[in-house]
DNA sequence: AAAATATTTAATCATTTGATTAAATATTTT
DNA sequence: AAAATATTTAATCAAATGATTAAATATTTT
């Protein structure tokens, strides 16, 4: 392989292919996306497709794991920062979620369709029984409030948080335009904290 | 067609079609769905699934409208029950959605997968926009708190009670298992109404 | 310029898969 | 039993699609 050009503010190639991957499986999920379509959609061809990545399925999972990362790279740091409180926290954990979700909304979709084909190999990627059990956020949960179930506090944070990117498709035509849409994004990174902070308090 | 034979508590043939199709399309999403594995699962063969439904798509639209169906016939009478007050709405709301859930489990990621191929059609069939403008539940919200757009409402409720469904491959481990979780999903039926109450009361 | 690398073009394969068909068998209804 | 209906079996089609190949052209690097 090989990777020049990058002209400017240009993707290497191998970049627009793994770009175009995500919109046409995003839009279409696996089994439905061509190769020919993401070769379509990057600007490149068939060939050059199958040079890069060898097979469809390891362009997949290639992507997939790209995406799961960064999905936790931004979630991650702050889950175990020592250095903050319960609150900052999940203000922190929401504006960061949302403003990230806003440059990717196809990211929850697209994660969700792996959970169709390998459930118990995304859920090892999240590593999310480690989190439940040694993160700094959970912990802090336990101290304020010990009659909360971390998972029905997580079940609803994450829901509140991701359900709207989630339902999009469904929800915008009611809120009107995409940029409409994006402000309510933007409300919700005050409102949900604010949310769950009443049911630490009084719930 | 035909549809006799019905022996004591079996499906007609067409229903374990329709009932196999869903689990395939669930677990495999629609362009991953094979008719011949969906032929199997409902223990006939391909050329009877194609007698009885002509094609793999009207076999899923079909399916599909039934279960969308389904879906609103549970809660529409609920949002324009005039004898019932906002608390009380919630209460029933969130029951009945998680009653119908746990004999449906699949039926959240189905719908989605619908939602990529022709997400203006889901939206149409839901009737959102009614819902939203004419509903008694959204009136006594707007009574209740004008100043919580009920989008945002809405987007919290049925995050915190959708989102548990379709999360579960990845949530469900990290509960225990397959009991442990409808236990977690019964406490969710009061959880849901009391927190959500608290962002009426004091949000 | 020469060499190395990247990309395109175009043709072709093999496999998968939705769909159809005809004939045989089973089951239900009359 | 006869007729109607339901289901199976087995073979086959045609289209879609992932993948490969070789040769031509373009671009970058040395």
């Amino acid at each position: 392989m090989a990777k020049q050009k990058k002209a400017e503010l240009d993707l290497t190639t191998e970049e627009k292919i793994k770009e175009a991957a995500i919109v046409v499986f995003t839009k279409k999920g696996y089994g439905n996306a061509r190769t020919r379509d993401i070769a379509e959609e990057a600007g490149i061809n068939l060939a050059l497709l199958n040079y890069y990545f060898r097979s469809k399925e390891k362009l997949f999972e290639i992507v997939m794991a790209e995406r799961v990362g960064k999905l936790f790279s931004v979630l991650g740091p702050l889950l175990y920062d020592e250095t903050t409180s319960l609150d900052e926290k999940l203000d922190r954990i929401v504006d960061n979620y949302i403003t990230m979700l806003l440059e990717h909304p196809e990211l929850p979709i697209f994660v969700l369709s792996e959970i169709r084909n390998s459930p118990e190999q995304l859920a090892n990627r999240l590593n999310a029984r480690q989190h439940l059990t040694e993160s700094v956020f959970i912990k802090q949960l336990a101290e304020k409030r010990s009659d909360i179930s971390p998972i029905h506090f997580l079940m609803s944070l994450l829901g509140m948080t991701l359900f709207p990117f989630i339902g999009k498709p469904v929800l915008q035509p009611l809120t009107g335009g995409e940029d409409h849409y994006k402000a309510m994004m933007e409300e919700r990174k005050k409102l949900i904290p604010k949310w769950i902070k009443l049911i630490l308090e009084e719930g």
